[in-house]
RNA sequence: CGGGACGUGGCGCAGUUUGGCAGCGCGCAGCGUUCGGGACGCUGAGGUCGCCGGUUCAAAUCCGGCCGUCCCGACCA
């Protein structure tokens, strides 16, 4: 490609909504603009990375058996009515309707429909499968944010697999762990494996792979000695036990004007350190009230709510529901005596005597109360976030607490799909059987932005080779005769080499040709000018360390043909 | 959905308080001088001031409504 005729639109300043490094990047350096919020045009360099990843994704995925498909991006309602999803999705699936009437939507994902396609298989001698395409989601979320990284629409790979059995899709599910790993890493990035909540899709296990991001929206909890690593929406800890005084007889109730919250009631009275107060929250779940007890200095993490509900129809109750139902107002809530309303308690409040609970009258709080035998709590549920610094849920040494973008999720997820569907086989017994399932993704821009996130200096990106828009930019400063002669030799020899080169032909000054260059992020640059051309040499540069080398004009070819193919991957 | 802010040439912004010629920087075009790390001079092109309505002799500016975007929170494979 030539510079000069390329359309590469840098900008020299950043965007009025540069948030994330690698947004303000990606857009300044012309690979891609926004249409509207949570929607991106890419742009040709843009495209060139995007379609780099896609390969290497569909390389991988080819390695360990995938075949590719292409399903429709536009699914009749009726189908995901036939899971249950057209409800319980919510408002992220975006719906309409057609000419005739009928509801269509959307994909935001593939289940549905790769499980209706399964359901053409009758035999267990159909199995095992394993089938994925690289599509576009839509997904209306709320707030997009992150350029990249949080978007409406993007192209997504989702493979599906197909058991007969768990012994089956535990093999399907490893392979994947696997080539995602060798995905990530050809990229570039460090990824980190971890536990994770299933959320919506349902299943019964789930990773996903995390790379270390201040732009992140997760947090991961890593053990600093062994290697156990969770989303913070399900990872637990060791929690030291507290030691209760005595306390002799029923509960006993304590006037406490005007305090409403745990730090003041803790301020207050000696006998009300944080840990030994029970935290009392309200939500509303499916329509009804429920209460969620923690130990008072213990968060909340609403996902193991949601999780441990086994429905996303949850929020906070509101100030008027909470007192109507418990005739108090939040900071004076409690549970003893409630019988009317279902109770989750986090396990750090078992056998805990001797504890504060709000009276559920305002200005009161009871004393001296026995979890177990005041609060008829119906089940016990991990609810409390992780922090770091707490001891490994495993080996007792303090977890750290990472900022992570989630850039690939692998689920296992049984016969939630099949079943609905009627995508069932026979087995050799002649019994009919639901096929196991199960679903893994990667997002392509999500990857690419990534990929940007943790290769970056001041002055750009710095792609690896394997996802680079070019290998190799040539770049000819003080273009006369003898400059242009060499450097368009060099541009023409890479070619024939198979090098993906571009040359910098602009009428520009070599300032503005370095710089963006730099921005761009090309691996290899090789500077053709007059002053090295005197001794016949030329300069090539490395990207990422900036490391320079005058090379023999006639070897320049060999010589960066040979680099740039020790560093694909 | 709750709270906050913003919307003015391709990009970044000023102008709005106090109504009166639509401006600045970058970028873009032409000419000239420059040219190994984002040059400089001169000339020039380019704007329904988000949209609709209202007030006024006069609206980017005041009022009402709507739309869009961003931030915090909620939400969220």
């Amino acid at each position: 490609m030539r510079w000069s005729q390329a359309h590469i639109p840098t900008l020299r300043e950043d965007p009025a909504d540069a948030e994330a490094v690698s947004h303000r990047l990606l857009v300044r350096g012309g690979f891609i603009r926004r249409l509207m919020a949570g929607s991106y045009s890419l742009l040709p360099l843009g495209m060139r990375v995007a379609t780099k990843v896609s390969n290497i994704i569909r390389e991988e995925m080819d390695r360990i058996g995938g075949q590719e498909f292409l399903l429709p991006v536009v699914h009749p309602g009726e189908v995901w009515k036939q899971t249950g999803r057209w409800d319980s999705v919510g408002e992220e699936l975006l719906r309409f309707k057609d000419r005739r009437g009928t509801d269509l939507a959307l994909a935001m994902t593939h289940e549905e429909i790769f499980a209706l396609l399964a359901t053409e298989m009758s035999s267990y001698r159909d199995l095992p499968q394993m089938w994925y395409h690289l599509q576009t989601k839509f997904r209306d979320e709320p707030r997009p944010k992150g350029g990249l990284l949080r978007v409406r629409e993007f192209i997504m790979k989702d493979s599906y697999t197909f058991d007969l059995d768990e012994e089956g899709l535990d093999v399907q599910f490893r392979r994947h762990d696997e080539a995602y790993r060798r995905i990530f890493e050809r990229m570039g990035m460090e990824t980190i494996a971890v536990e994770a909540s299933s959320g919506v899709m349902g299943g019964s296990e789930s990773v996903e792979f995390m790379v270390a991001s201040d732009a992140g929206e997760d947090d991961v909890a890593m053990c600093s000695s062994c290697d156990y690593a969770a989303n913070t929406e399900k990872a637990t800890s060791q929690v030291p036990e507290v030691l209760d005084d005595p306390w002799p007889g029923d509960p006993e109730r304590v006037p406490t004007p005007g305090i409403r919250t745990i730090a003041a009631l803790a301020e207050a009275h000696d006998f009300a350190s944080p840990e030994r107060q029970i935290k009392t929250l309200a939500y509303i779940v499916g329509g009804e009230l429920r209460l969620a007890l923690l130990r008072g200095d213990h968060e909340l993490m609403e996902q193991k709510l949601v999780d441990g509900m086994g429905t996303t129809d949850i929020r906070p109750a509101e100030a008027h529901e909470i007192r109507s139902a418990l005739g108090a107002d939040p900071g004076s809530l409690g549970a003893v005596g409630v019988t009317e309303f279902r109770i989750f308690a986090d396990p750090a409040l078992r056998n805990r005597t001797n504890m504060v609970t709000g009276a559920n009258e305002d200005d009161w709080h009871l004393r001296g109360v026995d979890v177990e035998r005041d609060i008829g709590v119906d089940a016990w549920l991990d609810l409390r976030r992780v922090l770091a610094g707490e001891p490994c849920p495993r080996c007792g040494e303090p977890l750290d607490v990472v900022r992570v973008i989630e850039v690939g999720h692998i689920f296992k997820l049984g016969t939630t799909y099949s079943e609905p569907l009627g995508a069932v086989v026979l087995d050799p017994e002649g019994k009919e059987r639901p096929i196991v399932m199960g679903s893994y993704g990667i997002g392509v821009g999500r990857n690419v932005a990534a990929a940007v996130e943790s290769n970056h200096d001041d002055d750009g990106i710095v792609w690896p080779v394997s996802i680079a828009p070019y290998e190799v930019v040539v770049t000819a400063v003080q273009q006369d005769d003898a400059v242009t002669e060499a450097a368009e030799g060099i541009y023409r020899g890479l070619g024939e080499a198979g090098v993906e080169v571009i040359i910098d032909d602009r009428d520009e000054r070599p300032g503005v040709k370095f710089a963006d260059a730099e921005l761009i992020g090309i691996p290899f640059r090789i500077t053709v000018g007059p002053r090295s051309l005197a001794d016949g040499e030329v300069e090539v540069m490395r990207r990422r360390d900036r490391t320079v080398e005058r090379v023999p004009l006639d070897a320049a070819v060999d010589m960066v043909a040979a680099a740039v193919a020790a560093e694909r991957r």
